[in-house]
DNA sequence: ATTTTATATACCTATTAGTATATATGTCGG
DNA sequence: CCGACATATATACTAATAGGTATATAAAAT
């Protein structure tokens, strides 16, 4: 599990995280905002957010006078599984004017394989 | 990481998995088969198989009159997790306007969270 | 000085990924 | 029919990782 799209999908294979994801979209929480919903204690929801941390869907601002460290969402973390499930859909799911579509927009120019 | 969603995500979280799921979308394959490129033993790939099949990604056909046991793919299983990351880039990748236009479709009032 | 916020460490338990090995079952060549 | 091979599964084992706890510590706010 080292790469980084399996990174993105391990920290999404967990419902505590998800619904922390889901708060962190409204506004930016600091650890205590985050736990406070959450019947677990805050070392384990540190956890947690390390992992949204290095699976990339989070960063943590720095603390330059406060204690707190509220934690901002990062969209773009988004678009390389995003990305892999447009490609599944397209191979799998898609019409083959769907797949033509697709192979018109300037992503699918570059895109890897995983 | 019992739910379903979670599951789906798990089964996502392994690169041997993916490219199983990436040569299942071309055709019906055994385990045999699958284990060929996999440097792996077979019952090993036999775990991964039934990792897929729990999260719904994978059927197997049943075996009447053969020992094989082709697995299939099973698009439908994709449109859970799909619709949870596209509720996502509605969230935090739209733009406002495209949150609204989000808010207009009829699966915008009965939405849950996850 | 006390409280709040965050982190670090050590520990426990359950799960995951892999192995080796054995076993059932069906296919095929004599 | 029978023995050999191929396919798939089951069991038992190891090693590593994940999720959680308790506890202690550091730093900033009041």
């Amino acid at each position: 599990m080292s790469d980084s799209l399996s990174a993105k999908f391990a920290a999404l294979a967990d419902p505590t995280r998800r619904a922390m994801l889901a708060r962190l979209a409204l506004s930016e929480l600091t650890l205590a905002d985050l736990a406070k919903p959450l019947e677990m204690t805050v070392p384990a929801v540190a956890k947690h957010l390390a992992v949204l941390e290095r699976a990339g869907f989070v960063t943590r601002s720095r603390p330059t006078k406060s204690v707190a460290r509220p934690a901002k969402l990062q969209v773009a973390a988004f678009s390389e599984m995003a990305d892999w499930i447009e490609k599944c859909r397209v191979h799998w799911e898609g019409s083959f004017d769907r797949l033509a579509a697709y192979l018109e927009t300037p992503e699918a120019k570059g895109a890897e394989d995983a």
